[in-house]
DNA sequence: ACAGGACGTGGATGCCATCGACCTGCGACT
DNA sequence: AGTCGCAGGTCGATGGCATCCACGTCCTGT
């Protein structure tokens, strides 16, 4: 990782359709060398993937909330988090330090949806209870940072 | 928005460097054809983007947390909001229903970072609190959830 | 019936991805 | 110190892709 890749890297963040062609120019390397340089940024899991960044409205997704999930202490959190990972409306799942241990980010299309999900997530074995807070809007997601190099 | 247009934004939002070709084979149009309907998608402003998905430890960001801020009564949401908008570590921003009127994910690299960030909002002009939750591990981040038609 | 538009196809052309051959600088070993 | 081996670069070739354009087809309103 070094200055040449963090280019690629923040290049590619912006833009994940940019051509091997244009990369080389912007970081004054040949094309092949780029192309080299970003598999192995792939096979190394730096890059694990390019993404469209779809309008979720469009997509008839047009709610989105957090959901801080309280799991029982008789459970076992890998135990839950498999269980979540079944629920596809849930986008993000972070495992959080305090009393509620995962917080969800989740996108459904109407406010009943939701309330459908939170009853099925009650329901989960392993879930002591459930606190959700609706986002009115998302003034901006995912955004990418401008990057600094740092100490490897 | 027909269900070609439906699976090419699933396509990719899977993987955004498919070949405009190879998005052809899959959904059985030419590439030229193809290649129209993404442009619409792209000037609808259903496909916002494409970014890379970068392993945020890889780039020295290794410490997420999600910061709500309770907003003093006498200011403007969208004056604060545009003061956060300086401020680069903070990826998502929501505005929330609820006493917490934004939730932020932010990004750094270090606790000690997170700890100047925090000081930095609290004495940011119309942020009344600021209430800080870690996230210890990321499960999953931004999962494409498969998409089902719906109507228009 | 027919004009017009939205949307598709196929062919042509120049650029791009990607492979292989080769060069170069550096660190490790003798 | 010489030199072996490798990491990482360049260049050139070639086949595939992006993209433009001319044209066909189907629907729709008059």
């Amino acid at each position: 990782m070094d200055a040449i890749d963090l280019r690629l890297v923040e290049l590619l963040r912006t833009n994940a359709r940019l051509s091997f062609a244009e990369l080389a120019r912007q970081v004054g390397l040949s094309a092949p060398a780029v192309h080299e340089r970003v598999g192995k940024l792939e096979s190394s899991g730096v890059v694990r993937g390019y993404r469209a960044d779809i309008d979720p409205e469009a997509i008839g997704l047009g709610v989105t909330a957090l959901i801080s999930v309280v799991e029982e202490s008789t459970t076992d959190a890998d135990d839950l988090q498999e269980l979540l990972r079944e629920l596809p409306e849930i986008e993000t799942c972070y495992f959080m330090a305090g009393v509620e241990s995962f917080l969800l980010t989740v996108r459904v299309g109407t406010i009943a949806e939701l309330e459908r999900l939170i009853v099925r997530l009650n329901r989960t074995p392993g879930v002591a209870s459930t606190r959700t807070a609706i986002a009115l809007s998302a003034k901006w997601e995912n955004r990418p940072r401008p990057l600094s190099p740092h100490s490897d």
